[in-house]
DNA sequence: AAATATTAAAACATCTGATGTTTTAATGTT
DNA sequence: AACATTAAAACATCAGATGTTTTAATATTT
């Protein structure tokens, strides 16, 4: 009938106080929390709790304490980095398949790309303009970073100023990531990314929602295939050193 | 030129070795760690500073400690709540707006139903016609849960048998009602919900992916303009939908 | 033999207090 | 004004003592 309670620790009961402390809006990002010493009285704990609460609230991007003569616990923001971590922590052991990363990328990225034709500032798409210039260095250069490969579409979800939409777009690229680093596409794979690259970033110059869409489409199902062959051939599913 | 190595910490350290360790695959979910003592000996710690590093990896759902005869450190694989409860935090400073997840949600939510209406096994339709029959009680006695709503949305999710779809769904929707708690619908925007959930759910029964896209499209239009107007004061009498 | 009660030990939980380190504001010097 | 020094605030780490929880093992009862 009830979910029984779990958690009987000291620390986790200070956790929750500061978290909720913080949803409702009474602690906010920047205020300090009182020295250890102090801190520790308040709640009746030992120091040594509340010290294990406060590297729980750290994991979680709620506070950052810093040494000092003006350190001490203060409250922060989670920032992407923090949420996309443990969202990529999450996906981890879901091992979702390629099909199911191609999937939701063919639902999200064409209709991102839809608004940003027409929501994009020019400077935003001069952004993208270094990225692909970056892109083509690398390649000439004969390697192919993922970070370049991310950052492309995380500008374009950016030109749609929502940060939902920023988030979920920076995730599912961290977490696709760890795919491509098992399956190490090759320089042709990478190529062909480069010029779909090119194609959408043509048509988001030219503001043409739907030839932009379209072409995002193409290249996400692109990718989803080439990397889907990459696994094909002989490996299934195991773990391991599979080398051609 | 760098980034200045922010963390020193002791525990920090520990987190990160063991993080790597599970991403790695070398410690999986279930593994059992040394006793404290002992492992705090082979870290070169202080059980201090190794029940920190616990604590922050408990807080990131990647490991359980559980005290007894047979308890200790156990790797755990993250859960679903974990992670939804670290991306609402994310949600909740960048404090998006209703059109925010309105956007988001138009480019999901009828392609997901989309997808559903094809893939949805006769159990699953079974289950959504559980939430419509507890809807329509709870909506009888005159209350209306978001529990349930959120359960909808969810276990339309669910049938894309994707894990990807439904974590961003399930994320999604509980952020969501942080927004719903403080507008506090009334009793005629749930029963527009509640209608709404059952022209989607005759849609899916029909399988017709088309119908289904579209009364989820309609849906969350609806809901987004119900939210706006419940907000903007001066658009409480007028029930014309403003284009801005 | 099965069910129940007891016990003991493993392992974590918490507290205390001592000592070390980092950071910076305050102060002093050139 | 620029630079160097110092002192104190606040956290970081450690060691050890004591308490609590959990369950496997044992003993007892039915």
């Amino acid at each position: 009938m009830f979910k029984t309670a779990k958690f009987n620790r000291i620390s986790q009961n200070i956790v929750q106080q500061i978290r909720q402390a913080i949803l409702k809006g009474d602690l906010q990002p920047g205020h300090r929390l009182p020295p250890e010493k102090e801190l520790a009285e308040n709640f009746g704990v030992s120091k040594a709790s509340l010290r294990e609460a406060f590297r729980a609230l750290e994991a979680l991007g709620l506070l950052e304490v810093r040494q000092g003569v003006s350190g001490g616990a203060f409250i922060c923001e989670v920032d992407l980095e923090t949420a996309r971590n443990n969202i990529v922590n999450y996906i981890f052991f879901q091992n979702p398949s390629i099909r199911e990363f191609t999937q939701l990328r063919i639902i999200l990225e064409p209709a991102i790309s839809r608004l940003a034709a027409v929501q994009a500032t020019d400077e935003q798409l001069a952004d993208i303009e270094d990225n692909l210039k970056e892109s083509k260095m690398e390649l000439d250069s004969g390697s192919f970073s993922y970070e370049l490969d991310i950052d492309f579409h995380r500008r374009i979800a950016d030109m749609t100023d929502n940060s939902l939409i920023h988030l979920v777009i920076d995730s599912m690229q961290s977490a696709l990531v760890n795919i491509k680093k098992l399956i190490e596409p090759d320089y042709d794979f990478s190529l062909m990314v480069y010029h779909a690259h090119m194609r959408i970033f043509d048509a988001l110059c030219s503001r043409d929602p739907e030839k932009a869409a379209g072409e995002m489409l193409r290249h996400v199902k692109e990718v989803g295939d080439g990397l889907t062959a990459f696994c094909d051939p002989k490996n299934l599913c195991a773990s391991s050193s599979k080398k051609n």
